[in-house]
DNA sequence: CGATCAGTTGAAGGGTCTCAACGCGAGTGG
DNA sequence: CCACTCGCGTTGAGACCCTTCAACTGATCG
């Protein structure tokens, strides 16, 4: 079955559940969850009648679907998802991917429905609050509102990023951009931010950087041969974080004489045409 | 004096006045007047000490700096304003532009200072509500939560535009794209949606589409061949609406065969060179 | 009226898109 | 077990859109 076809079995997740889980049952409330997720030091007491679900995902399947009703807002539990836009053409914008502890579906709140869907690239589970108690003014809880509007605060910046990846640069220029936002990404969750393995494909990255597919291939080579990172099917490890980070704040289409030079670790010989960039390695 | 070094004279909109402002004096709240004009119907009562201050601002100065400290959130009464972000090489990316009803700012939420700044592209208004009281959970206004919440709903939507217009196209299709959000947003303002006046300059428009200012002119002029629209320095009329709808939802780079043809107003002759898309006009 | 900047137009070069072909791995069913 | 299929990732070659540099015009303002 295609990867993208794979669609939710369920995918209106309070149509089939009682709206008000309460903690119940001895099993420690799944607010109080969301609220230690988030970051929040408080204890919601256990007087409301918040709804809040847990749901489980496997790989492929779809969070929720663009242009479905608006019923939740999702904070990622654990796993990847991948936020996205297929225009009347088939033509799909990749619009960001999302992990632990970050805020889905908000953007649906003004329209009533889900303008992008988001599908889980990995193993995955979320915590759903409904739309109704993200709204209701009453019920509300302190905790998680302070929590939402972070983690809403935090999507609104990294929605910046994106601007940041496919603005006005190189393609090689956008690839270093997006290394360094998913490796801090790693290590805010307290990974290695020197080596990772990719959750996407080439195609979601492209789609995502503005540029062709088989130009984050080459990209990708370029990168490696600057020894700048290496990278094996998915699996990248840094190399030279300075130099990433030098390479990446570059704007101009042509990158000539602003090579990655500090941190010399070999001799910068060769001058294997082609580029632009002086190369330094043996390719 | 330049446009940009245009630097505001009260960059820190709460350091020097009275935080708590309530509805004294005869005159009305501004908090109901906040309310009203993000099209809450509720009221919120006379009891709040909510701190809610209207500042006004001259044709390009400063709302707040990038990295300055997130002491308010910002929500337009009237007027345009730029969001940007400047490189360290000074290369200035467009985020976005902002007009009535909408929120600015709240991105800085999260880490405490603006990522961003924003100028007003002419003399402008807003309201502003200190992060203390957007943060604070006690004296909270359910009526303002409703409100706050809907609106950063709509500018994490909004932001997702962004990436419609950046991504892989070809310069002409984002410029139709920006044009018909444009066009949208004139009209949810109650103004003509087929004219109007650019706020914002070429090289503005150019960084937030990702494109050089000389190809904006271009693709200007390419948009006004076929008909598709007139423009006179920064006075636009849309001309076939539907025409610039069918260019705008080209995805391609190459647009060969996908010419707008319905609305067919004039003799597609002349096969004027250098372009693939057959033009339509004496040029 | 001169200065400055926004906007336009032209020419040349190059980076990226597109089309193609190939190797590879995973999932599938005979 | 293995051929088969399908999709991912890579590599190559040509076309072309966009960038860059440059010069010019027009508008705005003191």
């Amino acid at each position: 079955m295609s990867y993208y076809s794979l669609s939710s079995l369920a995918q209106t997740p309070f149509s089939n559940v009682p709206l008000h889980v309460r903690g119940v049952g001895g099993e420690r409330s799944q607010l109080a969850e969301l609220l230690q997720l988030m970051g929040s030091a408080e204890d919601p007491g256990w007087a409301s009648d918040m709804s809040v679900l847990m749901r489980r995902l496997r790989s492929g399947e779809t969070l929720f679907h663009q242009g479905a009703r608006a019923e939740a807002v999702y904070f990622v539990r654990a796993g990847t998802f991948k936020t996205f836009r297929i225009a009347e053409d088939g033509y799909e914008q990749v619009l960001g991917f999302s992990g632990r502890a970050e805020v889905l579906g908000f953007d649906a709140i003004c329209m009533g429905q889900h303008p992008t869907a988001s599908i889980a690239l990995e193993d995955s589970s979320v915590y759903a609050v409904s739309m109704r108690d993200i709204l209701r003014p009453s019920q509300r809880i302190p905790a998680l509102d302070q929590v939402v509007t972070l983690a809403v605060s935090r999507a609104l910046t990294q929605q910046g990023e994106l601007a940041d990846v496919m603005a006005a640069v190189a393609a090689e220029v956008r690839l270093a951009r997006f290394m360094l936002q998913l490796s801090s990404r790693m290590e805010a969750c307290g990974q290695s931010p020197r080596r990772f393995r990719l959750r996407m494909g080439r195609r979601d990255i492209a789609s995502h950087l503005g540029v062709a597919h088989e130009t984050v291939s080459r990209s990708f080579q370029a990168l490696a041969r600057w020894s700048l990172l290496s990278v094996s099917n998915r699996e990248v490890e840094i190399l030279d974080m300075n130099g990433l980070k030098t390479l990446a704040h570059c704007t101009r289409r042509h990158l000539d004489d602003i090579d990655p030079l500090r941190s010399p670790g070999q001799a910068a010989g060769t001058a294997q045409a082609g580029r632009p960039v002086p190369d330094r390695a043996i390719a």
